[in-house]
DNA sequence: TCAAATATATGATAATTGTCATTTTGAATC
DNA sequence: GATTCAAAATGACAATTATCATATATTTGA
């Protein structure tokens, strides 16, 4: 696998908060990271912990977790390439609230706190950037904080599978492109496996979805919309 | 009610985001903004609204909250004091994600968008402030998901209390200076009003809190906070 | 202060979801 | 390819919570 090591080459800072950052700002930034490699599976940061920098992540997938009172994940969020992982402990100086454990082989750069810091002073359109999008993505949580107060099981799991399937795509035979248990899935919808398995056996059988191993395939995605009474 | 008209010397800055603006941002906001009031119960802003401006609320109580599929409300948040309105829906570029009600009567200050943005662009020291409390913010929505995902109705309600007694104090009585019904408790909780009505009720017999019509106080602080699994 | 409306309280029952136990299947590793 | 272990699947039952109905208490507004 071959990473730039040159920001301004990298063809992930597209959609990354960095989209905005002004060539010397991007060389700023090559000039301070290192490069960084995790294995699936491996934790990236632990909850509570006060990280010293950043990760933007090259390639990969990460799952955003906190661990409830016994011990039970609740993934919260994913990221991929071109997200950045640990800023917002960084910048509201607390403890991460959140680990973050790769879900497949990872590779990341790694900007240390002081160089962080730096290149937002130096730099208002990307901490403009950044705000944008805690902005954006404290909608999400709301919307995901009404859907677990509202909505039934089987509509949440809905909701979910379509999640997965916007942010991660489908891979050439059109199954979801990641690698999920039932047990992570049930720990974004919050509820017990069994209950995910019956339901993911449920809408098998009524047509919504088609399933193969651990992979799972969308196959009327307006319905479940429905289901899942999400309006555009 | 004697609102200072120029920010400067308006006492709630202390505990806003505009607490480390200049001199300079503090006067060109006061000539841009206007004071406006509500009504108790007035609705401040529509989920899915574009809103053309920005509040900053002077006194009053306000909550934040969306409409489920059934019509039921789920209060996600409180704003009070020192708390801005509206801010992540234009940064984000987003249609509002919560509607904002007067809990009581509330007075507050309306910030053009044009002039938000320009506070923004003139003091990057602002938006940075801005971006620290999303962050903060994140990480508490994060919480609420893993709660409502995993705890069980009486440890939410306890976390609500809790939460509640924090966010608005006490009055001279010692009951939580909020007037909420048990159906908004309810709808913070995520469950039925009955269910929130039966559990005050078992929450009383076992000495954790008392009540008196709606108001409701808390009695043994410490339990409480194990009962939600609430740790520092 | 009073009446009406709304909120709270309670009981009974239904529905949803969780837990536990066991079997089967699939994935990972060597 | 074989083996092992983890994950998925399923059934039975338990627990939690929601819904519905009704009575009582409190709040609100004039």
């Amino acid at each position: 696998m071959d990473i730039p090591h040159q920001c301004q080459f990298c063809n992930r800072q597209a959609n990354s908060a960095f989209h905005d950052l002004s060539t010397e700002g991007l060389a700023e930034i090559s000039q301070l990271k290192t490069c960084v490699s995790f294995r699936k599976g491996q934790v990236i940061m632990h909850e509570g912990a006060r990280p010293q920098g950043v990760y933007c992540i090259h390639n990969g997938k990460v799952k955003l977790y906190t661990l409830g009172t016994e011990g039970k994940e609740q993934i919260i969020r994913f990221v991929t390439s071109g997200d950045l992982i640990g800023y917002r402990s960084i910048l509201s100086e607390e403890p991460i609230s959140a680990s973050a454990t790769a879900l497949e082989d990872t590779h990341a750069c790694y900007i240390p706190k002081s160089s962080f810091f730096k290149v937002i002073q130096d730099n208002p359109k990307f901490s403009l950037n950044l705000l944008k999008l805690s902005c954006h993505e404290l909608g999400e949580a709301g919307k995901m904080i009404t859907s677990l107060a509202q909505k039934n099981v089987k509509e949440r799991l809905a909701e979910i599978l379509l999640i997965l399937n916007t942010t991660f795509g489908e891979d050439e035979d059109g199954y979801i492109d990641i690698n999920l248990t039932r047990e992570e899935i049930a720990n974004m919808v919050g509820t017990a496996t069994e209950s995910v398995i019956r339901l993911i056996s449920e809408l098998r059988k009524e047509g919504y979805i088609r399933s193969k191993g651990k992979r799972i395939a969308l196959e009327d995605r307006v319905s479940l919309r429905q289901m899942a009474a999400i309006y555009e």
